[in-house]
DNA sequence: CGTGACGTTGAAGAAGGTCAACCAATGTGG
DNA sequence: CCACATTGGTTGACCTTCTTCAACGTCACG
């Protein structure tokens, strides 16, 4: 765990805010930034793509998401960060980041961390489009959401607001919309699963999980000591979560 | 740039060497470790899969490469590392790489962007297993290789070493072994490149290229002063590349 | 000179893509 | 309040890519 004093440092963070319509860039392909981006509301997509122009999202973050902190070691943008629903985004300086760290080892090795738990997450993805067919990728998506939204998947069945368009599915899957279309029809009439435009109904969570072949492990949750560093909204009242074996550099060996 | 001081902490780092046959795992899916894996010689692959047990290459690691830095930040390993032919692999005490990180926060800067270096790399291949077809998907498997092998790829035609097999290209892009082996056929016929069990033959840089849609942008190489660690072998003797932006985030404001 | 690992090929079929409609909901300007 | 445009969802027909299965070839090595 950070220090109160750590936790100090991570809080008083200055930063901008702003609100991204849905569909909007606000970080550009190969553009230099100087802020990372804190999403305190809404959905937000990271989007490569090839040249002939087929987008691929290759991560969604959410609310208490550090979407490009990243950018704070190396700026010069490699993917283009896009609302995937109106979203609010603070802009905190890469500077003010740099400097907290250097002040605070343990809060640098947190933000590190924090990145590695977004890498295993992408490790995840590969495995999804590269290995899964539609079905179980689309599930696969979807547990990954439920758990990481800390939806209490307890009861059998349940909702959880997820706002994004089958185009969008489309883009995280690999696949076109109109075999998102079909196979979420499958998973409807499967009684799996029932997504809107809105919100996503979870009808049978151990079927969800067991047509995603769906292992949370990856995603670091269970484990408070190791697990990610989360700021979650309204970003300056509560830091839920930071972390790590030792408490600072100097302190562990 | 690393300081003299600086480079002197990461070469005097500690560590034991080990020799891994092919397809052997060095490091095990869900196993804690307290060594991050220097490649010395070989090549390495990172390697998830789903429950049914078709495997899924995420990443594949070179010598100069720490293959499995973030481990220092999150030793529950949720990847496995194997051997793709035999390999050397210097094990480096977790230990050692925070004391050096701690008291030297540019370093400490350096192995994050290293790890953020692969994180970029991780969503490209999301995008080549995602949006693009099996051709275009081995062609820039091959070009990110060559470029990161650093072959000098000014000569239409080269050759440079890759010892893998047609197994482990499918495991790579996501496709089967027959339908690999029908698509370097093909780009054999189209006279792009040649693969054998020990070697890549390009005999069409620039055609290849095309074909696998590459833009080498995101593995962050013609910026020096971004760049990232690369410790080439003889592992002792040469730092070749470290970077950032500022020398320190102390000397930064 | 067998045995195993790797590569190659053919035939058949399934998963997913492409093209082209059409529908429903929402918003906007006259 | 209506005509119209826009966005997102749905469906059918057809086609391509890739997989599956099964066989056989080839090379290295004990």
């Amino acid at each position: 765990m950070l220090t109160r004093e750590e936790e100090r440092a991570l809080l008083d963070l200055p930063g901008e805010t702003i609100t991204v319509r849905a569909n909007q860039d606000f970080v550009h392909l190969g553009e230099r930034v100087e802020h990372a981006c804190l999403i305190a509301d809404g959905l937000v997509g990271r989007f490569d793509q090839n040249r002939q122009g087929s987008r691929q999202i290759t991560a969604i973050h959410m609310p208490g998401d550090m979407a490009d902190l990243h950018s704070v070691v190396q700026p010069q943008a490699t993917s283009a960060l896009q609302a995937l629903s109106v979203a609010t985004v603070l802009r905190i300086p890469h500077k003010a980041i740099r400097s907290a760290a250097a002040k605070h080892p343990a809060l640098a090795e947190a933000l590190w961390r924090d990145c590695m738990v977004d890498a295993a997450i992408l490790a995840q993805w590969i495995v999804n489009v590269g290995r899964r067919d539609a079905r179980s990728s689309l599930a696969h998506l979807l547990c990954e959401i439920a758990v990481r939204l800390e939806v209490d998947v307890g009861a059998g069945a349940f909702c959880f607001p997820f706002p994004v368009t089958q185009a969008q599915l489309a883009d995280a899957t690999g696949l076109t919309i109109v075999h998102v279309n079909r196979t979420l029809r499958a998973l409807r009439e499967d009684g799996l699963s029932e997504i809107t435009r809105q919100e996503v109904r979870v009808l049978d969570w151990e079927g969800l999980v067991r047509a995603g072949d769906f292992e949370p492990g990856y995603l670091q949750r269970e484990n408070t000591v190791e697990g990610r560093l989360r700021i979650v909204p309204p970003v300056d009242q509560l830091i839920q979560l930071v972390a790590g074996p030792m408490t600072s550099w100097e302190r562990g060996h």
